[in-house]
DNA sequence: CGTAGTTTGTGCGTTGGCGTACATACGGCG
DNA sequence: CGCCGTATGTACGCCAACGCACAAACTACG
């Protein structure tokens, strides 16, 4: 098998001009993401930042007392560790694989003085760290107003946008830790759903059979982040970055 | 009166080094922020940005029902109008004066195009929205798994820390809307704390009377962030920004 | 093939916050 | 002074989500 894989396939990389994106080739690696690695933990240094490709990682907030959070969902849209060019070197929050993948793994100090160039890369970083900060707000206001059912939704399909198939590895367990809810909150909800037709559960497989339908019980949270997520990347934003 | 205000008064502009500053100073103006004032609307563009000085601006996100949740909180320790610079141009989320009083305003063109130099002003502002956004996750977190009454201490200190008195004029329906919850649930809450002598009420106006005690019962929430914009400007992250 | 471990399902009672409706207080203004 | 608008207090039923306890189904492995 020859290049089946390719930093191309993070959209990032890919939005890059081809200078910078050359410069930073050889000092990408390509790394395997297992289910339940913890990329960086809570206010430790961060020596690498990763570019996912068919992987996906959660930003995890946890409490003193053992209780979580999911504060945001990285996927092939986006980076893992903005911390080290934001410059406040840690995090309040860990970064745990969700789903297992790859993804190119490059060297912190590495991306730290590319970003001080402050061209295209800066940009373009500084833009999808926006949308991030987009999908954490909309995080705040989902978890005041919203049902589990809504919830479980539209965690569905953030999911589903950063993955090839529509079909997801994770434990309503695990989903429950994400959302901060209840296993057996998550349980009923999947049955709900899975009576409605719309998705398979099995043992630790989630199929989603009709997204159409999953899209029309999810809350407007949903369509917010994946507007600001697309508009990353649509045409208009590619220039400013080519222009910068 | 001469001079009972200075640009010095908003923190970030203070921890800029002399040759930043005084670039700034002739562009600074000096503006009164009226309660309730709505500084951006979602989805506009944003013509300034403002350094609070005495004043409080909330994040705020309006549902399409009508419902609302703050994201975060603006004072003297930071600034209004980080999607200028981060890219976006817009924001989801308003930002309304909580705590009226004076804020210095600049041209947004302006501070992009100083933004752009690459310096301190860049690290700090940098800087300062990583601590934004640890409000915002941390924000997040306490709408899932914390009670109104935890939340209120919350929003109570974080408000005091950035304002000088310990009074603040702020209804108890103002307070819902910022943490999205009923009228009726707040008043419950703050009569509970006004009995046990943390806090008087009246009509709008509240005073903080035992501090100690009111963070006794704050979650931990509160540390969290009030460390993270302490770190901003302790000694270490004002050299860095010197340095750079 | 049987057993141990994991994952999912179900059934309680409890409760925090919601929606609604209305009652009181305060305060400014004619 | 009396009135009205705004702010706060109180009460009641309701429900989503919680905590807990346990049952059932599946899987892997000896």
């Amino acid at each position: 098998m020859i290049a089946l894989h390719s930093p191309k396939q993070n959209r990032l990389l890919d939005a890059l001009p081809v200078t910078d994106y050359d410069r930073m080739l050889p000092h990408l690696e390509w790394v395997p993401l297992e289910l339940g690695l913890s990329l960086y933990e809570s206010g430790t240094q961060q020596e690498f930042v990763y570019f996912p490709t068919a992987s996906i990682v959660s930003l995890l907030y946890v409490m003193q007392d053992g209780a979580s959070a999911e504060i945001a969902v990285v996927g092939n849209e986006g980076m893992v560790g903005i911390a080290l060019f934001m410059g406040g070197e840690t995090t309040q929050s860990r970064a745990v694989v969700q789903s297992a993948g790859h993804a190119y793994r490059l060297e912190g100090d590495f991306l730290k003085n590319e970003f001080e160039r402050g061209g295209p890369l800066q940009h373009l970083l500084l833009r999808y760290t926006q949308a991030l900060i987009t999908q954490m707000a909309q995080t705040a206001v989902c978890n005041r107003h919203h049902s589990v059912e809504q919830q479980l939704c539209r965690w569905l399909l953030l999911s589903l946008d950063r993955l090839p198939a529509n079909e997801l590895t994770m434990t309503q367990q695990l989903i429950a830790n994400m959302l901060g809810v209840r296993r057996e909150g998550v349980t009923e909800v999947a049955g709900r759903l899975q009576m409605a037709g719309l998705i398979l559960y099995n043992r630790g497989k989630i199929t989603v059979l009709d997204r159409p339908r999953l899209e029309a019980r999810v809350c407007e949270c949903y369509a917010v982040v994946k507007r600001e997520s697309d508009r990353l990347f649509s045409r208009k934003a590619a220039i400013a970055v080519h222009d910068s």
